[in-house]
RNA sequence: GGCGGCAUAGCUCAGUUGGCUAGAGCAUUCGGUUCAUACCCGGAGUGUCGUUGGUUCAAAUCCGACUGCCGCUACCA
């Protein structure tokens, strides 16, 4: 029986569409898939979509829709983007899929059942706008660990998980299994910030809204998203459900991977589940960095598209492929411009690796009608290059072991280089002089098939789509191009044919794309504009109010006499304010783009009859309006010609 | 504020347990070549290895302080 291997990308939440980011996850997986089919594997890779939430219920109301409506179209929108990105996927799971949520049911009550799971009913320790229960030791100073106001008496029932009594087994989890978080900065964190301090028990159910799985024994709770989303792993093979029965065969998983901001949940609470249901834990989580984007100036003003449909389509799926794979360093935010991107595609794919294939099989053809001569005559340079394709695969194969596929791909890259550098060193236009050098060129040109064969077989897994073609230009049958055919010099027939083809990636002018590339932002956000309203409706933040909702919001105009920064709080700003009526204070978190400097004296736009709060212990009576201008805040400043207590409407 | 990480050529980064004149790719520049997608090959350079003390025969590499950036966490009414 074949050995089997298990990776998973998180299932990811469809509020939105699809973007680069989640591209980059899935590459990685779907390259190590390819990767460990071709080492000859039995592979599950699993992706999905966790649909349920109150955000999405939310989002769905404000285009009218049923939140299964909404995340149906959504969801279609990433399956497309799969396919477009050559993504083989074995299985896709939805948490709306009847058979997950039967076995989260099934999961639910076993572990109420062992006692894992208690429900609790709490009087007074309800944080309304958090809508989070806190238990008396969680709060700080009698109020809201989370946001640090004022606490409700409520009486509101939820269940929780046990996960208090995980924190010793966690951490011997990770001193006993070095390798099953990685980078090893992400275990430093999850001890400091949560196990050294204690775990705390994990809500989880919701009465607070409905779009999610139903606690069947008891009706009004739906499961929060702990359970709900992490057990997709294991009921995506059958767990819990008839609809499918191959939990046995692939878990563990052998990777969880994902994007940092979710490692507590796989590597503090995944684990802590599976040991309450007394399974195997998966064997490796791995985090790795986030895609930034217009990081600098520069590539800001040439306007970077993003959108994956239209760099695959400009590009080549590979091309993509190959960048994020290449450019995203081992765990650590990589930088994505527009610029890079075509950089690396001249540079690798165009210059280095494209120009290899078509110089070789270009010479085949003029000097020998495109069929070889099988006499042979080895010559200098023939050694150091065999030598160096073969000691690639070893190479490869540790590397990619770990992930490790920017420094993989930067050894194949560098054999690629050497490869061009043995035409040089043998000029086969000097011997294609004279007949009598026949045998020796024929070796030159057999050597550098066989180098290119063997990069072709290392770089399947990573551009999928252009393997096949260096294939069909080099004569090599399927026989030959299997992975463990790389690690032998000498498959190709000695007669081999080639036929050339199209350039296999066309060299881009830089100058020239970048300027289409600013138009076509410019035409999409000139229309962006206009539809901007209809976007907000299915990004779905509000839904429609009449004007007596509205005349309940008090808007003040009012004038920031004095402002000074909160104590122990980063972004918190203390303002004095003059709202024509004796004047109040207010708590509002901008300093992160504002100095007190910036603000006194400007007029604002108060929310005048908003309940006071306590933020970090001081006292903000009402608040200030302010926009989300991309990750930036920006404080709405008034006219400073309206007198202080103008009322807006 | 707590914990952690990072600061190395114009750019992106390598630099294992401290050890010869600090490296790679890209960009720049000079030369070679012409089979090839104006490509490829070779040469050249530039760096106070964030600042500052210390340990050592010897530190980019270890320790302290400082500065800047980042992550996690808390806080954005």
């Amino acid at each position: 029986m074949k050995k089997t291997f298990y990776i998973t990308t998180p299932i990811y939440y469809p509020s939105a569409n699809a973007h680069v980011g989640h591209s980059y996850t899935t590459v990685v997986c779907d390259t190590m898939a390819r990767l460990k089919r071709m080492q000859g594997f039995d592979v599950m890779f699993l992706t999905g979509t966790d649909e349920h939430g109150q955000k999405i219920e939310t989002s769905a109301k404000a285009t009218g829709k049923t939140p299964k409506e909404y995340v149906d179209e959504i969801v279609a929108g990433f399956q497309r983007l799969w396919k477009r990105m050559d993504i083989t996927y074995d299985r896709f799971i939805r948490t709306t899929d009847d058979y997950h949520i039967e076995s989260v049911q099934k999961i639910f009550k076993t572990l109420y059942d062992k006692g894992e799971i208690y429900k609790s009913v709490y009087k007074g320790a309800y944080c309304k706008p958090c809508e989070s229960f806190w238990t008396d030791s969680q709060l700080v100073d009698g109020k809201c660990p989370d946001c640090g106001r004022d606490v409700e008496q409520a009486e509101e029932e939820a269940y929780f998980f046990r996960l208090s009594s995980y924190g010793d087994r966690i951490m011997k989890l990770y001193e006993e299994h070095p390798e099953f978080l990685q980078p090893q900065a992400r275990v430093n964190e999850m001890v400091n910030n949560f196990l050294k301090p204690g775990l705390e028990d994990l809500c989880v159910s919701r009465t607070s809204f409905t779009w999610g799985v139903p606690v069947d024994f008891d009706p009004g709770h739906v499961v929060y998203v702990w359970i709900d989303a992490l057990s997709n792993y294991i009921t995506a093979l059958g767990y819990g459900n008839d609809r499918y029965n191959d939990f046995d065969k692939y878990w563990p998983a052998d990777f969880h991977l994902m994007s940092k901001e979710i490692v507590r949940f796989h590597t503090i609470i995944w684990p802590s589940i599976l040991m309450a249901l007394e399974l195997p834990l998966p064997k490796r989580v791995y985090s790795h960095g986030w895609l930034l984007f217009g990081g600098d100036k520069m590539s800001k003003s040439k306007g970077n598209v993003v959108d994956p449909y239209v760099l695959c389509d400009r590009y080549g799926v590979d091309a993509i492929r190959y960048f994020l794979l290449r450019d995203v360093p081992f765990g650590q935010d990589g930088n994505f411009t527009n610029e890079a991107l075509i950089q690396r595609i001249n540079s690798d794919l165009a210059n280095d690796l494209g120009n290899l294939v078509s110089r070789t099989v270009a010479m085949v053809e003029k000097y020998f009608g495109g069929t070889l001569p099988t006499d042979r005559q080895p010559g200098d340079f023939d050694d150091d290059l065999i030598a160096q394709i073969s000691g690639l695969y070893d190479r490869v194969n540790t590397l990619a072991e770990d992930l490790q596929f920017p420094t993989a791909l930067t050894e194949i890259f560098r054999v690629i280089a050497r490869t061009n550098k043995y035409i040089d060193e043998t000029t086969p236009w000097v011997l294609a002089k004279d007949e009598a050098n026949n045998a020796r060129l024929a070796t030159v040109m057999y050597n550098l098939l066989e180098a290119i064969r063997v990069l072709g077989v290392l770089l399947s897994p990573f551009l999928p789509e252009t393997a096949p073609k260096i294939f069909a230009q080099i004569g090599a049958a399927e026989a030959v191009t299997t992975w463990e055919s790389a690690n032998t010099f000498g498959m190709l027939p000695q007669n081999v044919t080639v036929k050339k083809g199209d350039a296999l990636f066309p060299r881009i002018d830089m100058e020239k794309e970048l300027a289409e590339l600013e138009a076509l932002g410019a035409a999409k956000a000139a229309p962006k504009a206009e539809e901007k309203p209809v976007k907000a409706e299915v990004e779905g933040v509000a839904s429609l109010i009449d004007i007596d909702d509205f005349a309940k919001v008090e808007l003040r105009v009012a004038e920031i006499v004095a402002c000074e920064p909160v104590p122990k709080a980063d972004k918190l700003l203390k303002i004095q304010l003059d709202d024509g009526a004796g004047g109040r204070q207010v708590v509002s978190g901008i300093h992160t783009w504002y100095e007190p400097a910036d603000l006194i004296g400007k007029k604002i736009i108060l929310v005048a009859n908003l309940k006071p709060a306590k933020l970090r212990g001081v006292e903000s009576q009402g608040m200030l309006l302010a926009a989300d201008a991309g990750d930036a805040v920006k404080v709405i400043f008034a006219d400073l010609q309206i007198p202080a207590g103008s009322k807006v409407r």
